[in-house]
RNA sequence: GGGCGGGUAGCUCAGUUGGCCAGAGCAUUCGCUUUACACGCGAAGGGUCCCGGGUUCGAGUCCCGGCCUGCCCACCA
């Protein structure tokens, strides 16, 4: 190879800028990954060529191509199903680049709340023997931030190695400054528009740590318990009994006997003496929490419950009467509770539930939907207590002060020391236990932040949002189709694939108000502050209304009150400054001087001067009113739900709120929200992807639908005003929502951290190079399927790796080695002068066959990229650009043209062409190899091939896409082409049964229209079947010879073998009869089927016939040349 | 319990509205130092398409039932 034929040219290369940093290096005889990646990556980076510019989208120059990152967790390192998610979405970004669209792929990590926090204490306690109480809040969160540090810097690094094409520059952290505007923006317009409020909910209490704790800390453990069946006596009194006593409870109840119940229908009472109190049982695995029972429910189908209507039961001891209540939710008994396959709840059931709101989730559903009382019986150490909202205590003051396991036991008895306890079962049952402390969970009620997604602006914007023909219109809205049409903005998301709209759909029609508050340190915290024991809510709030407005902040806080009786308010900070604020007057508000260190919980440590005298001296006076009004101030001391930063992610990325506050956001909302696709995996459409609909379509104005191409021009002058809401009618963040398969490790387990069997990219990487890895994982990538990934340790490192991946690593080498042979071609000393000096005219009809059919199948492959891109058919797209590298190009392509291509130009020019093309269609799957390929080629000059687009930037990543004119397709040349292939494999297969030498050149005897075939195909037949002639003459007598067919032709070798070795050629023959008469009885079946000659389509009839017809003639040949062995 | 997938060659997987003798890669066997590539070239063997019914001229493909397997959600008085 010349250095001067290596010589840039072409208008491109003589920019000055050329990233290239000097030459590239010669082209080994084998791949070397590598030593290439780290280099074009450098390229890459100095080049800046992944940073996306809005504003060549606002001033309408090019279409935008947006991707978000689905942040990844700072957890841990990448594995490889992290490793597909972000090829597929580099091979998106990547083509649409090269398609000429503004392409912006962002990217940045995610806190991942509970799942990081849970590492880092993890840690601690293993390294230091230290809890996050020890070490208290603000030192945690420090820990926690540092390892955010490292695992970001790792992640980063391992995204880069994969060959991730991100806008680097914008690169984002759901807890950094930017996210942070946005999160507190978000929850105060939330807040505000009454969209956040306070709820209760039961949490997953540890009374040892006194702590809640996340539903994913919570151990599910079998243990051995029992069924408890206790009996409440029925009463009757209260509203129903028609005597209207003194209101206060249980004094005018009167016992209700069998034989009241037995008046009444109800059944079996008549087995009870008439006299005796009547009573109900109910089943429970927990008898101490009967002490905060508020009713006693039962199925409406239920026989029992007619005649019970209108009574009431008595809670022995405590005295409390309750309802009777009738709820579908409640299980009948079992008929026979022997029988297989009956509900367990049924085996167990006694058809009386007894429900205690304040200590089980289902109970509290069912208490809001009657409205029952909640009465808490235990303290946070979970004793049976009367101090937390139970009053009523009565007799059962006796279980006050017990644990909750010596509360059970005592009330069992003094139920049975009254007869009361029917029975007990043996029942064997999970339990939640703590991950830490190993105590048994209670739920354990208490104050949450909700978000009010059932709320039509939410729930219903995220159902509307869906493209029509992916909604099924069922569910609870059923008019929500008509209610939405011709909205702009409205059906712009479309699932792939389309079944995933179901699980979207079906999931919103089912959705309850999202908990947002969690009980962690690690996240946002909640911007909100409570003010406690409110004297006089009026008078309060006009003093807090004049502090905030001599200190400028009406505008950045929002104050709202409980309802009645208003002994709790909240405040709302929007702002940094509101926040520093409201720290201060709490800090005022605290009983006592304000002095030294704070409360562990504050992540602030001052000196001793007040803080609001230092800070607001002439507001002192307004703050003391404001203290005089209220008991304290605190901070709520729970952070948010990870998943409502994540829900921001689509507008805080870009700025919102104010892009103007942090450098870079200009016009970034405008140009690339809404995104282009989400590429996600399938588990958390529900957590994620909804969540984000609802978000962008509340926060972002209506009107910044994104103007179309001919408006987009004005758009930079004509912002949208962000500070108006969408109110559930702003863009969908993303109009496709890809879905693709998972990764599993060998044994079909889901790779995860937890489980120990993620692998981690970079081994692959090290083993067989990024773009193998690439291009085995979108090779795997179908729609249906999930993909198993069985690893081995690799003999030489020791580390995780997969024969898999020889896929991909051979490809790239067969590229490599198709490359350097056709640079070898196209450089050929004392050729490359006189190519660059005269254009060469390429002219179609004078190409010769190899060429017009290479052509072909490259306008067709084009075709099937595309279609397979826009599907999101990955594998597809690797199958096609496989097979036209592999067997159309190496295979029969650059074969047919060794012999020719030295002495025609137009070939070269053609061969180029048709590399350039197959490596632009490669290079979004396997970037560096290509990337380093191009290098070279580039400096080849181009000669214009008719109906093939190439323009070219020094960059491959940046230069155009291939554009291959459909009417280089040509069904002629693609026909005889294959006859040739077929001749040249039947010839192959002869040689290779009568074991010719490989290296014997053998006579072709052949039909004028095979002769001819050949002659176009330009020695093809020759070289690639090892002939030394092929002639029209047939073969002398005495010469041995063997048949073969071609289509209709038949045809004979000589010169192959001194003579036929008969055994060879009989056992050919057999193998040849046996095919066709197989083939001829299979085709004879379907014709001799009267129906099928009526009904099949004629096409298809005389398709078999013509089958049969070459199949006999096959048959016959062979069983003539089979006598003649013989 | 509800929902959604998958079960096709030894392995990992394709097979798009039913219609060529069911395909690919790897693995296996045989033959090749053919000057781009042994990370390669050529040839070969290998499948009751989970089971049982049904619809149809025709089913790997559509319908019903069953078995095995995976995932998501809910829940466990």
């Amino acid at each position: 190879m010349s250095r001067s034929a290596r010589t840039p040219q072409g208008p491109s290369d003589s920019a000055a800028s050329s990233p290239a940093p000097g030459p590239a290096p010669a082209l080994e005889k084998a791949y070397r990954p590598a030593e290439t990646e780290p280099r074009i990556r450098r390229c890459w980076d100095e080049a800046g060529a992944f940073h996306a510019d809005p504003a060549r989208v606002l001033t309408g120059e090019r279409e935008p191509y947006c991707i978000l990152i689905p942040p990844p967790n700072v957890t841990a390192a990448l594995h490889l199903g992290h490793a597909l998610t972000y090829s597929l979405q580099d091979i998106l970004t990547r083509a649409h680049r090269m398609m000429g669209y503004e392409t912006l792929w962002m990217p940045g990590t995610d806190h991942a709340g509970i799942a990081t926090q849970a590492v880092v204490e993890r840690r601690i306690k293993e390294e230091e023997g230290l809890t996050r109480q020890q070490l208290g809040r603000e030192e945690f969160v420090q820990r926690v931030q540092a390892f955010k540090d490292e695992y970001e810097a790792t992640i980063t690094e391992q995204l880069k190695v994969i060959g991730c094409s991100c806008d680097w520059a914008r690169q984002r952290f759901t807890m950094d400054e930017q996210c942070v505007a946005a999160v507190r923006e978000a929850f105060f317009r939330l807040f505000r528009d009454g969209l956040i409020y306070r709820g209760k909910r039961l949490v997953n209490w540890d009374p040892v740590l006194q702590t809640a704790v996340a539903d994913d800390e919570v151990e599910d453990v079998e243990v051995d318990g029992q069924f408890y069946y206790l009996r409440y006596p029925v009463v009757r009194g209260g509203r129903d009994s028609g005597t209207k006593g003194p209101r206060d409870k249980g004094r005018i109840q009167i016992p209700e006997t069998w034989g009241e119940l037995a008046r009444r229908k109800y059944p079996q009472a008549d087995d009870h003496p008439p006299d005796e109190q009547a009573w109900v049982t109910v089943a429970t695995t927990r008898p101490e929490t009967y002490l905060g029972d508020t009713a006693v429910a039962v199925n409406p189908k239920d026989p029992r419950a007619a005649p019970l209507k209108g009574l009431m039961v008595e809670l022995p001891l405590v005295g409390r009467i309750i309802p009777i209540i009738e709820d579908e939710y409640v299980v009948m008994p079992a008929a026979d509770p022997e029988t297989d396959g009956v509900d367990p709840k049924a085996r167990y059931a006694t058809g009386f539930l007894k429900v205690t709101p304040a200590h089980d989730p289902n109970d509290y559903e069912l208490g809001l939907r009657h409205n029952l009382p909640v009465i808490n019986v235990l303290a946070p150490d979970a004793s049976i207590s009367d101090k937390h909202g139970w009053t009523d205590v009565g007799d059962a003051h006796l279980f006050v002060g017990k644990s909750r396991e010596a509360a059970r036991q005592l009330v069992v008895r003094e139920f049975y020391a009254r007869g009361l306890l029917e029975e007990t079962r043996p029942y064997r049952h999970t339990v939640g236990h703590s991950d830490r402390s190993k105590a048994v969970i209670e739920p354990y009620l208490s104050d949450q932040w909700y978000v009010k997604v059932t709320d039509d602006s939410m729930r219903g914007a995220a159902l509307r949002a869906m493209v029509a023909e992916q909604r099924t219109g069922e569910g609870t809205e059923g008019q929500r189709n008509k209610r939405t049409q011709g909205r702009d903005g409205d059906g712009a998301l479309r699932f792939h694939p389309a079944r995933y709209a179901k699980m979207f759909e079906t999931w919103h029609d089912n959705i309850r108000d999202w908990c947002i508050s969690r009980q962690l340190w690690w996240g946002h915290r909640i911007p909100v502050w409570t003010l406690d024991e409110v004297k006089d809510a009026g008078v309060l709030k006009r003093n807090l209304d004049t502090l905030f407005s001599r200190a400028g902040l009406t505008e950045d806080v929002c104050i709202r009150f409980d309802p009645l009786p208003q002994a709790h308010g909240h405040i709302c900070a929007r702002t940094e400054k509101a926040e520093a604020f409201l720290n201060d007057l709490s800090d005022l508000c605290r009983p006592g001087p304000v002095i030294g260190p704070r409360l562990p919980t504050q992540p602030y440590a001052r000196s001793g001067t007040p803080l609001f005298d230092q800070h607001h001296p002439d507001l002192m006076q307004e703050a003391r009113d404001v203290k005089e009004g209220i008991a304290s101030l605190e901070r709520d001391p729970d952070v948010l739900d990870t998943w409502f930063s994540s829900a921001l992610w689509p507008i805080s990325t870009m700025g919102w709120p104010d892009p103007a506050t942090f450098p870079g956001n200009d016009g970034l909302l405008e140009a690339f929200n809404p995104t282009s696709v989400l590429c996600t995996a399938r588990e958390i459409i529900t957590l994620w992807v909804s969540r984000m609909v609802m978000f962008n379509r509340y926060f972002l104005p209506e009107s910044h639908h994104r103007p179309d191409a001919t408006r987009r021009g004005q758009a930079a002058t004509d912002r949208t005003d962000l500070s108006e809401n969408g109110q559930g009618r702003g863009p969908v963040p993303f109009k496709d929502v890809f879905i693709h398969a998972l990764i599993m490790d060998g044994e079909g387990r889901k790779m995860s951290k937890t489980l120990g069997n993620g692998v981690d990219p970079r081994d692959i990487i090290q083993s067989h190079g990024a773009d193998a890895m690439r291009f085995t994982l979108c090779h795997m990538t179908t729609q249906t399927q999930d993909v198993r990934m069985p690893v081995v340790p690799d003999p030489a490192t020791g580390q995780n790796t997969s024969p898999k991946f020889d896929l991909g690593r051979n490809l790239c080498n067969k590229l490599w080695n198709a490359t350097r042979f056709a640079l070898s071609k196209l450089e050929r000393p004392g050729a490359s002068a006189a190519d660059a000096g005269a254009p060469v005219h390429v002219s179609y009809p004078d190409l010769p066959l190899a060429d017009r059919w290479m052509l072909s199948r490259l306008s067709a492959s084009v075709a099937e990229v595309n279609a397979a891109l826009k599907d999101y058919q990955f594998s597809v797209y690797a199958q096609t650009v496989y097979d036209l590298l592999w067997r159309d190009f190496c295979d029969w392509y650059l074969e047919a043209i060794k012999l020719t291509v030295n002495a025609n130009p137009a070939q070269r020019a053609v061969l180029r062409a048709v590399l350039d093309v197959i490596v632009r269609l490669l290079h979004p799957i396997t970037p560096f190899v290509t990337e380093a390929i191009h290098e070279h080629l580039r400096r080849v000059p181009a000669h214009r091939v008719p109906g093939i687009d190439l323009a070219t930037e020094a960059l491959l990543c940046r230069s155009a896409w291939p554009q291959v004119a459909a009417g280089l397709r040509d069904g002629a040349a693609e026909e005889r082409f294959e006859t040739v292939r077929s001749l040249v494999t039947a010839i192959r297969e002869v040689r290779s049964q009568h074991k010719v030498a490989p290296a014997r050149r053998i006579t072709l005897h052949a039909t004028a229209r095979i002769a001819k075939a050949c002659e176009a195909a330009g020695g093809l037949v020759q070289t690639l079947a090892v002939l030394d002639t092929i002639t029209l003459q047939a073969p002398k007598a005495g010469v041995p010879t063997v048949a073969l067919r071609v289509d209709a032709d038949e045809l004979h070798l000589s010169n192959f073998a001194d003579a036929v070795d008969a055994g060879a050629e009989r056992e050919r023959l057999l193998k040849i009869i046996a095919d066709r008469e197989r083939t001829i009885s299979t085709i004879d079946k379907r014709l001799e089927n009267p129906g099928y000659i009526a009904k099949a389509p004629p096409n298809l009839v005389e398709e078999s016939r013509s089958q049969r017809a070459a199949a006999l003639a096959e048959l016959e040949s062979a069983r003539a040349a089979l006598e003649k062995v013989e």
